[in-house]
DNA sequence: TGTAAAAGTCATCAACCGTTGACTTGGGCG
DNA sequence: CGCCCAAGTCAACGGTTGATGACTTTTACA
């Protein structure tokens, strides 16, 4: 018994400071900013929690880090307009595990209350959701319409992350993907 | 100097229990479940912090307290079905302070990521706002259409609690309140 | 190989949280 | 008036959080 555990990683400072990263993004959509503690983040990504105020200085600089790193909303803005409504009905009705490009909104909805993290989320939602969405949707009133469908977006994923759809049969959720996916339309259309 | 302060209020039970709730109520609706303290409830309450947990039980409790004691959202849920867009949308543009209706939507976002808090919201949403909103739209698939509108009008309620509309003009949100009646129209349409 | 800096760990701090038990004060009833 | 129970207060608890400074281990270079 000379190594008594294994190391678990080799000492890389960037392959060591994205791990935090990864983990906190994760940790923030789940529990939002508050919620998330520091030694879970550190626990998560094998780490010692001094280690990540020594990386990022403090929970909040983290935390910018963490929505400044990832666009991951951007797939959706590709393609056809007139099929969008389609793409974000299924997506947003696809298992939550797999909803790569909504964390950032789960992460937002979930750190709405925080005032520390207020700031940076307005930025960050401005930056990599909302002006890109405007900007793909194109015509007249274009952030307007953004603002909308977006807000629709976002009250359907936090539905779906609180609710867990225990309330609706398969063929529930058929008829609600359906009528999303026309209502999207219906918020993006000029 | 005899009396060192104002007695606040009489000593009388329910008046106290009544403002304790009502001070909770705001709290939560501005600060989650989590991000509220009792400390600060009862502070608002004028009250000591001890009677918090003394009146009801614990803070869990007090929440569930908060969440059965007002339906507040049912007066939207009378009048005209081909206005509900209108008025839900005019309800929703006004200032924050008059929205009495929604307060229970923004406790509901702003406790989303507590997991105490999830079992009932739950609860309290679908029998304070889906099962009433169902009753109310009529017609087939009433649960879906009401599903879908309330995640919609919870998404632009978050959007503005979140943004303070910092950054829409006059014009846009002028432009914002018609395409969301529209929108929220379509959504419960048959 | 030797060494100095980077990478990681440990112990600890002050602040805040929800909750509890012992205490003091007040008002209504005999 | 005097009592007594309800209403309200105070101080303290164990626990958790973010953050910091001193410490040890590893890596890389001369």
């Amino acid at each position: 018994m000379a190594e008594n555990v294994a190391p678990v990683r080799a000492r890389n400072a960037a392959a060591t400071r994205q791990a935090i990263l990864d983990a906190a993004k994760s940790r923030f959509a789940k529990e939002g900013y508050d919620g998330a503690s520091l030694r879970e983040i550190a626990a998560d990504a094998r780490v010692d929690a001094a280690l990540v105020s020594r990386y990022f200085g403090s929970k909040e600089e983290l935390f910018v880090e963490v929505l400044n790193c990832g666009p991951d909303a951007t797939e959706l803005f590709q393609g056809e307009l007139s099929q969008f409504g389609e793409r974000v009905a299924d997506k947003l009705m696809d298992d939550p595990d797999r909803q790569d490009g909504l964390d950032h909104l789960l992460i937002m909805l979930r750190s709405a209350s925080s005032p520390a993290a207020a700031e940076p989320l307005r930025r960050s939602m401005r930056t990599w959701f909302h002006d890109p969405f405007a900007a793909y949707l194109g015509g007249p009133e274009a952030d307007v319409r953004a603002r909308l469908a977006g807000d629709l977006i976002m009250g359907v994923a936090i539905s779906r992350a609180i609710t867990d759809d225990h309330d609706l049969d398969v063929e529930g959720q058929a008829a609600l993907r359906r009528r999303l996916a026309k209502v999207i339309q219906a918020a993006i259309e000029p």
